[in-house]
Order: structure tokens, then C-alpha cells, then sequence
DNA sequence: TTAGTTCTGGTCAAAGTGACTTTAACTAAT
DNA sequence: ATTAGTTAAAGTCACTTTGACCAGAACTAA
């Protein structure tokens, strides 16, 4: 055990950057929608065969969102239009052969964006078993994850719920255009409890970083929703990190 | 300029961590308490003789933040309650020598605080002539720092006044017993505004995260105020990292 | 005793919130 | 063609919160 302390303090300490991505799905347990995760099996040693989050060393050249983005789309096929760093991890501990610092990002994606459909490195990984989603708060997954990753989603989990801009959340998982039925659904998932339409409608025309088109959504077996469109990005660039 | 770029990509890049600390201080131009922050001068190139954050390379058996703890301790004589991790910086072009991940904390500390006065390190390091205070927005100063610095600095400051709860803000800055004018006064600093002080009072009553005492702070030429305590700590666990 | 200062509680109108009702506009089945 | 079913979207009403302002309370200093 001092003889592990010791070995971990001599070698250089690894850099690395993983990334936890959210998207919406269908929850079929309780009929709403709720947020989904991709995950990764390790391949090797430690923790083969278990799951983690996708990720990878510092590209030299690379700058730490650049990397996220890469190692990303190389092992889950999955672009996200930006990434938010979400915090560095560096205990000693975390990894039971050498000292590892991984900066974890985090992002909100929509499954029929462009980027992440009917490619063909997309369709490939779809049927690779060693890339699945998982629910986020599934305890039986967080449970057998690989390093300290339980916590890293736990506390991805926990700055979601506590971001005050709700509404630029919405437009990362939804897209351009979207109803505010789609936007509600949203809120409901990440807080976990049902809105009224009528006083939700109300409070985002005050909130007033949505505004309203002059399209609506025909095809539902109902009054045809008017769209709308998000209007805000009053985040900070540091906290919304375009992909080069 | 290319092989610059090559040279840097192919060592191996440093991991140094730095921190920011704001504190609350009379400002004789605006009349109003303002916040400042502690800057070290640097003795080497590069940037030799400018002011730069406080930082040092990862300490290999140090946690990330023990590692910010202790060379605040070593530079300034600083020795905030706890750090709360900011950013981790990453590009390439930080620092013009070799490739540098800074990983950057801030605190906020009142000077009064127990750990900060009367001790020997401490007026040792008040006369230190490379060490000094500085407005946080004063523009001069901002303009010259080492590094990327600036924008550090600048990106604290705007994470301070996008801080959801305010009451630990305050909490911090003050210590354990306040009155509810100094609240306003670190409110008005970070919010660079006059409040009510009538309405700020009804509001912090229902905000429910302070609470009052039976003690009162006599000395003023007026009605003496009553003294309040902090009860809350609703922030998560990683972002308010105790110093072991 | 009086003037000066801040503390602290109060009023009042305007704006916002939560629970609920009503009407509008579409699809699908009869 | 009519009707039932569904969701959209607007409105109502009691209640709470907010911003601007006023007035008395409690101390110090002259």
C-alpha cells in the first residue's frame, strides 16, 4: 500500500479528458421522458469489461475540448454541437494503477441532430455492443461503473438540475424549433415532476429567452402546436465551448 | 512559429494549479466596499516582473486543491477556510515556453478571519513587496498580468455574480456572526448596485438560509444592528472542497 | 436635550404564481 | 357529416412576492 502511494508519486501524472453526455428518451417505466447516457465497456485492464464514460488521454496537439470531441466521436459516433467542461478530477486514488487527472465535459445532445444520424460511422457503432445508453439515475448501472465515474455522472446529474438557464438546456436537447410541449417535457424530466401547460406556457413568454414563430407542427391528432425558437446564450463562452 | 508548436506538443504538458481570492475592502472611490484580490509578482521568465495569480506546479502527493492550499500558504499567507475548483485551462498557447493545464480554484475570505492575522507568516508576508492587493476590475492592472491571467480573473468575477445562492457568499466574506447591513454592503459590492435596505431585509427573512440571534453589534453612532448566523450549505460537496 | 445616523417594521400598488376553467383546432372513428 | 378524443392556448381568481416609500425606534455625539 506505501509502496503504491509512493509509485503513484514518482511518475508523472496522467492527463485525461472524459465527457457525459445527456439525451432525452422515451421512459417507458414511467411513461415520461427522461434523460439517457452513453456509455463505453473497457476493453483492458483496470476495470476491463466494465462500463465507463468515453474518454481518452490529452491529445498533444489537441486543446481539451478538441479532445473530448474527438475521443468521443471516435468511440460512440456521437457530435455534439458544443461541450461544457464540467470539473477536474485529480485524486490520488482514483485509478488503482497511476496517478490520473481526467477534466470531465458534459453536453445535452438531441438524438435526430444532424450530425448523429444516418451516418455511417454512426451505424456502425449503433450495433457495437460495447457502446450503450443507460438511464442516468439506473442505481443497478451507476453501481458496477469503472474508477470514480459514478460520481462524475452523480455530479453532472446534480449541475443540471441546478443550472439557472433552462431554457438554452431546452434547445440543446431539442434543436432550433420545438413546441413548448416539447419544452415542458424537458423540465419535467430533468426535475422529475409534472408542470401545468397552462401556467408553464405563461411563465417562459415573461422568461422571454423563447420566442415564437409563425410555424406550427401539423400531423399530431390534435390542434397543431405553434413552434418556437431560443433567443438566449446569455451563458459565459468558457462555459459553452464550441467544437473546432 | 511551427516549431514552436511542435517543440510544445511533443513534451509533455504541466500541470500547475492557481487560485483566485476575493476578499471585501473599502473603496475610497466609490465610497461603496469593493472586492480585491492578491497578486504575486513573478521572479522568472516568463513575464518576469509582472503580477501574476498565485500558483504552482501539482504537488505529486498532494490533492488538487491541498495543492492550491499549500502554495497560497507559501506565497501570500492565506489560508482560506475552503476552495471551490473554477476551470481548468488547457490551451495550447497559455504560456509561451511549453504547454501548461492550469487548473484554477477561488475562494472568498474576509481578512479578519483567524487564520489571516497576528501571525508571524502572516506580517512577514504583509511587507513583502511582491505581493500586494489589487481592485478585482481595476482595468490597469487587469491589462498587465501574466499569462492569460486576465481572463481568468475576469471569468471568477462572472461566475461570482452568476452565483445562485448569495448566502454563503456573504457567509464567506463576513464570518461566522453579521449584521444584515454588511450582507447588503457584499451584496451591493458583487451586484456593483445600492439596494434597499428595508427590502433586502424582508427577503433575506424568507430566503430562510440565515438566521437571527440574540446577540446585537454595539459601537456605531446609531441604533445597533442585530447579528445574524449562516444555516445553510446547500451547495454540493465538490464544489465547496474543505482543506485537509 | 437635540441633531444625526442607521435599524426595523409597516403600507400600498404592481407584478407574478398556482390551481383551475373554457374555448380552439386538429384527427380518427362512427 | 357528425361526434368523440386529444392537445393547444387563453382566461379567471385568490394568493404571494416585489419595489418604492414612510415612520418610528434606538443608539452616539455635540
Amino acid at each position: 500500500m506505501f509502496a503504491n502511494v509512493a509509485e503513484r508519486a514518482e511518475r508523472q501524472p496522467v492527463l485525461a479528458v472524459s465527457t457525459v453526455i445527456f439525451s432525452l428518451r422515451d421512459d417507458e417505466r414511467t411513461g415520461r421522458k427522461s434523460l439517457w447516457l452513453p456509455l463505453v465497456r473497457r476493453t483492458r485492464e483496470p476495470f476491463r469489461g466494465q462500463w465507463a464514460l468515453p474518454g481518452g488521454p490529452l491529445g498533444p496537439r489537441d486543446s481539451l475540448v478538441d479532445t473530448a470531441a474527438n475521443n468521443l466521436r471516435d468511440t460512440t459516433g456521437l457530435v455534439p454541437r458544443y461541450l461544457e467542461q464540467l470539473y477536474a478530477f485529480g485524486d490520488m486514488d482514483r485509478s488503482p494503477t497511476r496517478r490520473v487527472v481526467s477534466i470531465v465535459y458534459w453536453a445535452l445532445v438531441r438524438e435526430d441532430d444532424d450530425h448523429n444520424t444516418a451516418t455511417a460511422a454512426n451505424s456502425e457503432l449503433l450495433d457495437d455492443p460495447n457502446v450503450a445508453w443507460f438511464r442516468a439515475d439506473d442505481p443497478e448501472v451507476l453501481a458496477n461503473l469503472a474508477f470514480d465515474h459514478r460520481d462524475i455522472i452523480e455530479y453532472a446529474l446534480w449541475r443540471l438540475r441546478n443550472k439557472v438557464e433552462y431554457g438554452s438546456i431546452a434547445h440543446r436537447l431539442l434543436g432550433e424549433r420545438f413546441t413548448l410541449a416539447q419544452v415542458r417535457e424537458v423540465y419535467e424530466a430533468v426535475l422529475d415532476k409534472a408542470l401545468d401547460p397552462a401556467n408553464f406556457r405563461r411563465q417562459l413568454r415573461t422568461a422571454a429567452n423563447i420566442e415564437e414563430t409563425d410555424e406550427f407542427l401539423s400531423g399530431g391528432k390534435h390542434r397543431p402546436p405553434r413552434l418556437y425558437r431560443y433567443t438566449g446564450s446569455t451563458t459565459h463562452p468558457l462555459e459553452s465551448e464550441n467544437i473546432s
